[in-house]
DNA sequence: CACCAAACGCACTAACTGGTTACTTTCTTA
DNA sequence: TAAGAAAGTAACCAGTTAGTGCGTTTGGTG
């Protein structure tokens, strides 16, 4: 591409209009605001304003606000989806593995809390969006398999339990987490403390991997 | 204040106009809408129709759409704490009144379904109405208690192990059913299988009372 | 460097939305 | 039973919202 004289990265060239970098302008915006309002209080204007783009552009890239909500939402679920395969659980002693997969669940929900909303959103919507998306399913299939890999490895070395359904097992290994910190406010009015100082944050973690291990122990 | 030959029965005189009827068909529809579309999403003039009300009563009894959603938070909050302390759990052995705690939890969200969507709206805006609702925790707090006593029997009678806090399993009993039914749509997606079938329904409830058991188990 | 497609911006609209004004009808009670 | 209070209604308003028509600017290419 370029020739022996010209500069060596390709990000060196800033253009003034660049449609990609607007559009992941647009989608990084986006995120936020359909996160922080859901997909029927967020609002385009809004959108356009913080992505520093014109509402124009946002139509002319994404067609409409729900297409738009599709691909924010498509997106989140490819980015936990890969870090969750670059974990490589794989090589390790199953109950390390797991506490791995408890561990990075927990941290991907409290660095991401758009992701939670997001899928909160989509199910206030009963899964309209993300029916249409062919490729979540395909990685999410390689999700499970990774769990069932460490299961079968466990009970194998006779550390865990022959019998525990991997998909019963992934739901719960969210469930604790994803359940403690999309309510973080009712529960911490209800049960009076506060749920998210750094000492219940890590007190929580510790039970919840406590819980996984115990429910596939030999 | 009926006089002797008075029909005897206060229901018996079925006015044209009654605001206590009115407003709690008011309430029904709102918690309807609101758990259907959200806070944000909810129509005022959509629950007025279903309510069978004029709009403008709405504002006479209720003040705001907020303050309308507020009550009807409350209003649920109430509702499951009542039936909770209805369960009578104190008198029945630990074991079994954990596994009647993790049934009760599992089916009331089953048979509110508004419940779970009224929670995730209020989260959505950061808990800022249940704040204010003085009443809500009074009634948790009784809740919390009757878990601890339930705990405390358990550890006496050597069924469980020492050292549960009453409130992480508190949250972990309500996030293994609440987690599989919030995202029963776009969990039914990502791992291919109907989650709301009659049979994926009672393997994961059969799942969720062996992972409570198993976690407090001595 | 001329050209044209793609990127971008402004100003607009039709439909909607929470809330209100001004009014009528029904119920209660002195 | 008269009268006032309470319940209920219809029409309306001002601000907002997703979505567009159309003109302008930029940058790559022949």
């Amino acid at each position: 591409m370029n020739t022996p004289l010209s500069p060596p990265a390709p990000a060196a060239k800033p253009r003034l209009r660049d449609a990609e970098v607007t559009k992941a302008r647009i989608l990084e915006a986006a995120k936020r605001e359909f996160a922080k309002n859901g997909l029927g209080g967020a609002r385009v204007d809004v959108i356009a304003e913080k992505a520093n783009a014109n509402k124009r552009m946002i139509y002319h890239y994404f067609g409409s606000k729900e297409e738009l909500f599709h691909t924010v939402l498509e997106n989140a679920y490819l980015d936990i989806r890969t870090a969750e395969q670059k974990l490589n659980l794989d090589h390790l002693e199953p109950p390390i593995a797991l506490e791995r997969l408890v561990r990075f669940t927990w941290e991907y929900y409290l660095k991401n809390p758009e992701f939670i909303t997001l899928v909160n959103s989509e199910n206030l919507h009963r899964g309209k969006h993300l029916k249409k998306s062919e490729v979540v399913k395909i990685h999410s299939r390689k999700f499970v398999a990774m769990v069932e890999n460490i299961l079968a490895r466990g009970v194998a070395s006779g550390a865990f339990r022959a019998g525990v359904d991997a998909v019963q097992l992934n739901i719960t290994i969210a469930a604790i987490g994803y359940y403690y910190l999309t309510n973080r406010f009712t529960g911490s009015i209800v049960f009076e403390r506060d749920l998210m100082s750094k000492e219940a944050l890590e007190e929580r973690f510790k039970f919840n991997v406590d819980t996984i291990l115990r429910l596939v122990a030999a």
